[in-house]
DNA sequence: CAAACATTTAATGTCTGACAATTGAAATCG
DNA sequence: CGATTTCAATTGTCAGACATTAAATGTTTG
């Protein structure tokens, strides 16, 4: 490995971080390649272990490298996957709707404008596993005992099904945070029978489209989905604000 | 703070900043909550600083902390904004492409399928700054001099301005990694001028149509640009084919 | 000779204790 | 009262040690 220089700017173990990031990117430390040893970094850096070590502990955060213990242990670049960078991801996305206050509205259009951009590739590479899940999903959608949290996150399931139809991991990769940070918002409506029953009838319409290949009419029940799901929403929005403020013409 | 429960696997400071994570993300910690001191988190958890100094560490490293020195200092919760996820977001995309050997056509109709979702809402909503933007790198792409890197990095700054012209924060953010995960990719392709003039006639289609308020004609514009980079990917793999092993039929 | 077992060894994981650097706030002084 | 100094709390960094792990090696035994 050709050493690696430190910026200027910070503090010790940020930049060493990323001057070892950098090199990942780059290119010019390729995957399951070893790393020097902790002491051997800390004195090409110049620094103490503790130093090392919590450089080497950030890049683990975002797995970008995996540390083994043992005689022939140490840090290795780490081949990133999506099945460990999408909790990751989703985890940030949850995060930032709940802490920008972003409103149900806008986050609700980002996810079926992106699912909307599956749904032609869902209906020409369905899958019988993905039907299956999405048909479990909505058998599971129509149980009377569940819950409202229960409930949620079927739909989420429902939908990542969806996007995972369409059989590219870039694309569900990119959607799951979109999809599975909609649930904490969606958590704060409740659902009724008669809403269930609405939704399961357009998951259902969803899905028949999809199996039968037919891209314009999942469009069409997709969207049938957003706007009563916005509807919704606006319910929820509405009712609250009349009971933090009630007015004559509300009442009335 | 209610004290915090730890796990039982895997090693201490992960466990800790699990802990920690999962107070945040279900609300037990708010925005800008000031963490116990390390001194007071090693001695609530029963571990030694340095251990409770590399949990937060690794928190630090998703931007869900942020520390301060001095007499009021230590760990506060970050109020994550979508200016910080996103360079991460784009560092873990562009890895997660390298490393997993995506095709480019999986990645470009990833990409195209998703900023096709956000045509609809950039010609709704447009902006003059997001139109201008749009111009500028037009016209940046049409210079004589300039190289194919500055040729792609100015294709990728035309998509995002594209995508933030749908003016949907989560659109932007989700879509973020998308686009610019493309650029190593783009790379490897050559730009000659024929193939640059083409590019360019056709983002001038795109900026046209968005201009306009001609959702539709944008959507066309978008699938022939779609087609047309598939194209050239197609070119390169087949001319890197030839040359590695030669053959009659592909020669005359 | 081969397989099971013990030993060695090199690396990370964790602890203890200390000092430096920073920064807000309290105390002091003009 | 305002400007300055001092102080105290906290994180940043260092040093050294021991514990733990797991692969490689050596040893014994069937």
């Amino acid at each position: 490995m050709q050493k690696l220089t430190l910026g200027t700017e910070g503090e010790l173990p940020v930049r060493i971080a990323q001057a070892i990031r950098d090199a990942i990117v780059e290119g010019r430390l390729i995957v399951d390649q070893r790393l020097p040893s902790e002491q051997e970094l800390a004195e090409q850096f110049g620094v103490s272990r503790p130093t090392v070590r919590e450089a080497l502990k950030r890049l683990a955060a975002q797995s970008l490298i995996r540390t083994q213990r043992g005689a022939t242990g140490g840090a290795f670049v780490n081949r990133l996957s999506f099945e460990e960078a999408a909790p990751q991801q989703i985890t940030t996305s949850t995060l930032l709707l709940s802490m920008n206050a972003v409103d149900f509205e806008t986050a609700c259009e980002a996810r079926y404008a992106l699912e909307r951009a599956c749904v032609p590739f869902a209906a020409a590479r369905r899958k019988p596993d993905h039907l299956a899940a999405m048909r479990t999903e909505i058998f599971r959608q129509g149980q009377p005992g569940l819950s409202d949290e229960g409930f949620c996150a079927s739909d989420v399931a429902f939908h990542r099904a969806l996007v995972d139809a369409a059989g590219n991991p870039v694309l569900s990769y990119q959607l799951a945070g979109a999809v599975e940070a909609m649930q904490p918002l969606m958590n704060m409506i409740t659902f009724p029978a008669r809403s269930r029953a609405r939704i399961v009838a357009l998951h259902g319409a969803i899905a028949d489209a999809i199996e039968a290949g037919d891209a314009g009419a999942a469009e069409v029940a997709l969207a049938a989905l957003a706007d009563y799901t916005a509807a919704l929403a606006e319910d929820v929005r509405r009712t609250r604000r009349e009971r933090a403020a009630p007015s004559p013409t509300a009442a009335g």
